[in-house]
RNA sequence: GCGGGCGUGAUGGAAUGGUAGACAUAUCGGACUUAAAAUCCGAAGGCCUUAGUGCCGUGUGGGUUCGAGUCCCACCGCCCGCACCA
């Protein structure tokens, strides 16, 4: 008997596939289509687990529609922009485009292997001239829309590098190759107008039923709707009011400090000729921009010496600081600090010695704040002190309701909504980017380049011997003519986040090479994403990004109306992690070493390595695992079905040598079974084989709603517990083969190849892809009887064996019978019985 | 710091509010073998001088419920995101 030969069998039924051509995606009338997407990966020159983790779920996903009779559209491309390429160029020289492209050449000969059912004629990388001139034509149509606008911003600026940092690139507030203190500089730069899309974006996130509901929340606190104030405050000494915003109004009574923004024009202002608040707001400025490291700082203010008049209570006046921790981006730049009930405001208030007071107290305690804000939850009712809307005993969310009423009605103030959402900055200051198609004429501004001169390609001949864009310092690039007037212009010289890129690529696979980003009948076609799968880390920007970009595609009419929430339902997979083996060097520094180096907790030459839990792989710590050389050890199918296993999808998984070792037993022992089976003449057994058909209808049931529900760790359980049976069945050769023939079907999502052999082997006919679905019938799926735990308070005690259809009170009397509830009870009678059908039975005594 | 999530045997994990630990790994025992590998069969949460229809047990402490791993509150730990990483 032959073993399982995984190579070989991989190799044999991915040709016969593609001489099929199974997998490419054409528009059909007559099935349903099916558009299943998995985030598309950086091109970074090896796959990991990871991506194979992430790529597996997606193709058990379009494999089993495509058996269940859809028309599937299953593509693959590259985020192939960013940094990596241009950090790579800086520290081993050559060039980002040479360096992608081979990254993407290497990583498509990694992924073929897996055996997905990919349509690689869709495939493309963002970085190919034809993707990124069809978005220089996208951002064209956003200007004309107004959807795109120029204002300043500021950006990390290494000054001994004298380049712009991205936030990963600045480390403690230094330049990460420089070790400079990074400063801030202020820099014109183009904006999308997301922030025009808040109350969309936010109330279309109801509408996202397939979506993880912590994704939605975490984006609804991200775009950060807020009902509240601006309130002037005037100044005593008769400047402008300083405008402070507040969601919290209910606490106005305890105002008992003003903190502007160092960047607010007042701040500016007074640091003419204040050098000690100038000095503060340049140390402020060295700051990371990061709101993480603006949040854990140490809160500083300074005192400015401006006084405002509290509005509600005349006699009470109020210091004017400048905070380090008042953002100018949110609300008006300026809030009052009410220590009383806020932690922040509290803690500033105790180190600069500013005056505390309650404006309110918990009903029944009159409690004065000490170090801990008093800080209910805006449903709690508290009982509101000396309070002017004539509010006493409220929750804070009708008092804040009362007292804004109270400041319009009074002229004190107006209600404002606001959104905590910012508009994207998408310009940057680098080379491997999709260019920024304006230019810049001395006679007419900024001027959009014509359409038909797309795209505006990025030159080759660059160096990046220096720190900087390369694009600046080009000798003949930037130069061109101005598309109004003729005239000689310079180009734009920033180019793109590569968040633009991937915010609108899932559109771009349904007509890869149209000559307009998008082909209508296409678009109307296969979007929207049936399915679409990633990392949860994605959660926020990328997702936001792509639902507004979809939004801004179709005002400029590039996608259907229908396409406005671009991926029906989403899934966000979980990391493949690992062991960290360690030891340590002379000096005690860790050194790691790599998995395939560890045998039984030791190197080769004997040494104890430490065993760091599982965390998630990362070259730096050495805890990865190549899926080349487990493919080439084991095959793909087992690969497949290790990522598949033990863990829930959305869940992290651990990849273990000893889980590798044991999936490809497995895969070999289904393989070996089968081919028993095939050749097996047993008689038919009428009991046997009837118990048999049972389980395999069981099983199809389990596997088709695991695969259906992203349960594939519980779809493989089931299919281990399967395959035992039908090891163990002493039912007829026939109905062996009918068992053998449904559980190849039920693998073939998650092992496609060995599924494609054993259904060979087995005489199924043609090829198991083109195979319909089984379908389990109901009929088959009930049991006789059913095993029932009685309960008594709570406490299992006893269990009988029943029919499922036997009545209530007849499993009730059956349950007063048996000798467990005759002794507990003791000749009383029970308080109450709960028999719930099928499941269990509590006798409260 | 803020927002979101997670926490179950030695390990990965299973469990519509209804028998906690399915399935798998590691471990141990047995069969087969001259031997090993492979394969097959089996044991197994913890506790106990009472081995039981016993007690305890799903991060910690409370609560709701006839019944909580599951729902609610607080805390602890870990993970993700925080707008120029992709």
């Amino acid at each position: 008997m032959s073993r399982y030969a995984a190579a070989e069998i991989e190799a044999k039924w991915q040709e016969a596939w593609d001489k099929a051509n199974v997998f490419r995606a054409e528009r059909s009338a007559d099935k349903p289509k099916y558009y299943v997407l998995e985030m598309f990966p950086y091109p970074s020159g090896r796959i990991h687990m990871g991506h194979v983790r992430n790529y597996t779920m997606g193709d058990v996903i379009a494999r089993h529609r495509l058996a269940t009779g859809h028309n599937v559209l299953h593509p693959m491309g590259w985020d192939a922009f960013g940094m990596p390429a241009e950090n790579a160029a800086m520290a081993i020289g050559g060039h980002p485009k040479e360096w992608t492209y081979g990254n993407i050449a290497d990583m498509r000969a990694q992924m073929k292997p897996l055996g997905l059912s990919i349509d690689w004629t869709r495939e493309f990388a963002t970085c190919d001239p034809e993707y990124y001139g069809q978005q220089q034509a996208l951002f064209l149509d956003f200007l004309e829309k107004g959807l795109v606008y120029r204002k300043n911003a500021v950006v990390n600026w290494d000054p001994v590098d004298m380049t712009v940092l991205a936030n990963e690139q600045v480390i403690d507030g230094k330049g990460w190759r420089s070790g400079a203190d990074v400063e801030k500089r202020e820099l014109t730069q183009w904006f999308f107008k997301i922030s025009d899309f808040s109350e969309e974006l936010l109330e279309a996130l109801d509408g996202l039923d397939n979506w993880p509901a912590k994704v939605r929340l975490m984006q609804e606190n991200w775009i950060g709707k807020s009902r509240g104030i601006e309130i002037p405050f005037q100044r005593k000494d008769g400047g402008d009011p300083i405008v402070c915003y507040s969601t919290r109004p209910d606490t106005m009574r305890g105002a008992s400090f003003i903190a502007i923004s160092p960047e607010h024009p007042v701040s500016r202002a007074l640091a003419e000729d204040n050098a000690e608040l100038a000095t503060f707001i340049a140390e402020t400025r060295k700051m990371d921009t990061t709101e993480a490291a603006m949040e854990k700082a140490e809160k500083k203010g300074i005192e400015t010496g401006i006084t405002v008049q509290h509005p509600v209570y005349p006699d009470q006046t109020l210091p004017v600081w400048v905070g380090n921790f008042v953002l100018m981006d949110y609300g008006t730049g300026a809030v009052f600090g009410c220590p009383a009930h806020d932690q922040r405001d509290l803690d500033f208030a105790r180190k600069y010695d500013l005056p505390v007071r309650n404006a309110f107290y918990m009903p029944g305690q009159e409690i004065e704040v000490e170090n801990e804000a008093l800080v209910p939850a805006k449903t709690e009712p508290v009982v509101f002190i000396d309070h002017f809307a004539g509010i006493k005993d409220v929750t804070s969310q009708d008092a804040i309701d009362n007292t804004i009423d109270y400041f319009e009605e009074h002229n004190l103030g107006k209600g404002q909504v606001k959104y905590r959402l910012r508009d994207w900055g998408l310009s940057r200051q680098r080379y491997w980017g999709c260019p920024i198609p304006v230019v810049h004429c001395d006679a007419c501004g900024v001027v959009p380049e014509a359409k038909e001169n797309l795209p505006v390609v990025l030159p080759d001949d660059v160096t990046f011997d220096v720190p900087g864009n390369p694009l600046d310092r080009h000798p003949t690039w930037r130069d061109c003519t101005c598309p109004k007037c003729g005239a000689a212009a310079k180009r734009e010289t920033d180019t793109m986040d590569t968040f633009v890129d991937s915010s609108w690529y899932f559109a771009r696979f349904t007509s890869p090479d149209a000559a307009t980003p998008t082909n209508a009948e296409d678009a109307a076609y296969w979007m929207n994403v049936d399915q679409y799968i990633g990392g949860i880390e994605h959660a926020i920007l990328h997702l936001l990004y792509s639902r507004f970009f979809a939004r801004a595609m179709h005002i400029c009419g590039h996608l259907p109306e229908s396409a406005k929430e671009p991926f029906d339902a989403l899934f966000t997979q979980g990391m493949v992690t690992h062991e960290i083996y360690q030891t340590r060097d002379a000096n005690g520094r860790p050194v790691y070493h790599l998995p395939e180096d560890i045998t039984d907790g030791k190197l080769a030459d004997g040494t104890e390595v430490e065993i760091i839990p599982s965390a998630k792989m990362s070259k730096s710590k050495k805890n990865v695992v190549d899926p080349v050389s487990i493919i080439s050890a084991y095959g793909a199918d087992t690969a497949r079905w290790f990522v598949l296993s033990d863990s829930p999808p959305e869940r992290d998984v651990e990849w273990t040598a000893s889980g590798a070792e044991a999936a490809f037993k497995h895969l070999s022992r289904v393989h070996r079974i089968c081919a028993e089976i095939a050749t097996s003449s047993d008689a038919a057994s009428p009991e046997a084989d009837e118990q048999l058909l049972r389980e395999m209808h069981k099983a199809i049931h389990d596997v088709t709603g695991g695969v259906e529900s992203f349960g594939f760790n519980a779809a493989i359980a089931k299919l281990y517990g399967f395959t035992n049976t039908l090891a163990k069945s002493k039912a007829g050769a026939a109905a062996k083969q009918q068992a053998a023939k449904t559980l190849a079907q039920l693998m073939s999502p998650m092992t496609p190849h060995l599924s494609e052999e054993l259904w060979q082997t087995l005489g199924g006919e043609g090829m198991v892809i083109h195979a319909p679905w089984p379908v389990a019938d109901e009929a088959m799926l009930k049991d006789d009887t059913v095993t029932l735990p009685i309960q008594i308070n709570g406490k299992r005690r006893a269990e009988i064996s029943v029919s499922p259809d036997m009545p209530k009170d007849e499993v009730e009397k059956l349950a007063m019978t048996q000798d467990a509830v005759i002794k507990a009870l003791d000749g009383a009678q029970p308080k109450k019985v709960i028999v719930v059908p099928g499941r269990i039975v509590n006798v409260v005594i």
